[in-house]
DNA sequence: TGTACATCAGTGAACGCGCGTTCACTGATGTAC
DNA sequence: TGTACATCAGTGAACGCGCGTTCACTGATGTAC
């Protein structure tokens, strides 16, 4: 690598950080122009270039950057949980939570761009999160409430946590930081919800009719 | 109402239909120009401004359109399940992701809007789903596994439901029109996961402490 | 090591374009008598 | 009912602005000898 290499690395991480803070206000990424990435990143206009084909390139290295961060976060929880025998939801969904709000701009950036990016970026994400979900699905195998359902449900029931797990990042992300005590609540309803379904898969009978809700 | 009156509801009119027939292939509400919308609806851009202060209030009208459209099925159904006396969960979400991909315009608008929208848009429609989830929450009440649950527990399990689905329609949404076999994966899924929350809610106990998935 | 040339990240001027918004207007519709 | 004036939804020209992109450039860094 050499000092130019070095630099140009230096100006493409301005560049992505420019861009990620210029949607810490609510903005989305479709809303950000090139010219405001490269003011806030204090180069010129046409410095872009130099890195980027365009926005909608900028934008997929953002994904690349981000999940890369969710993935080496979700491989620690991993090994703890593999090392502790079992998965502990209420200190991993306050672990998760906290991370969410540390790296809001990353969560931010997933939760908002995953349904409304351009195609390719939208693309990009929904690809990231079935993997993730495959991976849960896997260490699924590891409990042995779940471990003789068929793949399928157990795919189903990882993309159910996954999904919702991303709604939690919306929500929490929409809460003002000095609403402590909101935080918390919804901290407190993640957990339970986590919780529900890990009930209901441990009742969970794939060939089941039921139930159909009846009412009193 | 006089026939000035009626002519400039069928303007304002257009000019909603405009916009989310713009928003169809994918592109989102805020990368939405004015002149874009008035040019779709076949009127000078000026005459945006006898109808709306500007984009933004567009949008609020929008959501007002959708949503209200969203209770007015919701209210139906909600009467199907009284008379029947139990709600049918199969028949349910098939009725209701048969709806989605026919008022697609109108649920692609909403799932994306929700956390990507403009603040004042992403609040109206938040506060309308937090309106749904709070029915939901009601309706619960006539099941006999559910109504001794703490009404606590039943907000958090109706935020579960309403959250995923809206994922659903995320989902389904971004599938294309012509890919019938995923569509209908997609849709045994969901019932699914439907079952799977209620099954979960069933054996729901709020103060318990598990169950921490043990591994084997 | 020192020199002479090549590379290339970042510069700065310039462009044409679509944008939101203003303004004075027109002519059909509404209202008062 | 007929007339004379008021209203106001939609028009069309004009504006200044930020945008993405082009181009020729500069000067620090890299490379070959």
């Amino acid at each position: 690598m050499t000092i130019r290499d070095d630099r140009k690395q230096q100006t493409r991480q301005t560049l992505l950080d420019a861009a990620l803070k210029l949607m810490g206000d609510g903005r989305s990424f479709v809303s950000i122009s090139l010219r405001e990435v490269t003011r806030e990143a204090g180069v010129v206009p046409t410095a872009f270039y130099r890195h980027f084909k365009d926005m909608d390139e900028l934008g997929l290295a953002l994904v690349d950057e981000v999940t890369l961060s969710l993935r080496r976060l979700l491989r620690e929880e991993r090994l703890k949980a593999h090392g502790a025998g079992h998965i502990a939801i209420h200190s991993s969904v306050m672990m998760f939570l906290l991370y969410v709000r540390q790296e809001s701009r990353y969560f931010d950036f997933l939760a908002r761009e995953r349904l409304s990016g351009s195609i390719k970026i939208r693309e990009a994400i929904q690809r990231e999160f079935n993997h993730l979900a495959n991976d849960l699905a896997t260490d699924f195998r590891l409990f042995p409430e779940m471990q003789n359902l068929p793949s399928d449900d157990l795919n189903m029931i990882a993309n159910l946590v996954v999904n919702t797990a991303i709604n939690w990042c919306g929500e929490i992300l929409s809460l003002p930081a000095e609403q402590v005590r909101l935080q918390y609540e919804l901290s407190m309803r993640a957990v339970k919800q986590l919780r529900l379904i890990f009930v209901g898969a441990t009742h969970w009978r794939s060939d089941q009719e039921g139930p159909e809700a009846k009412a009193g």
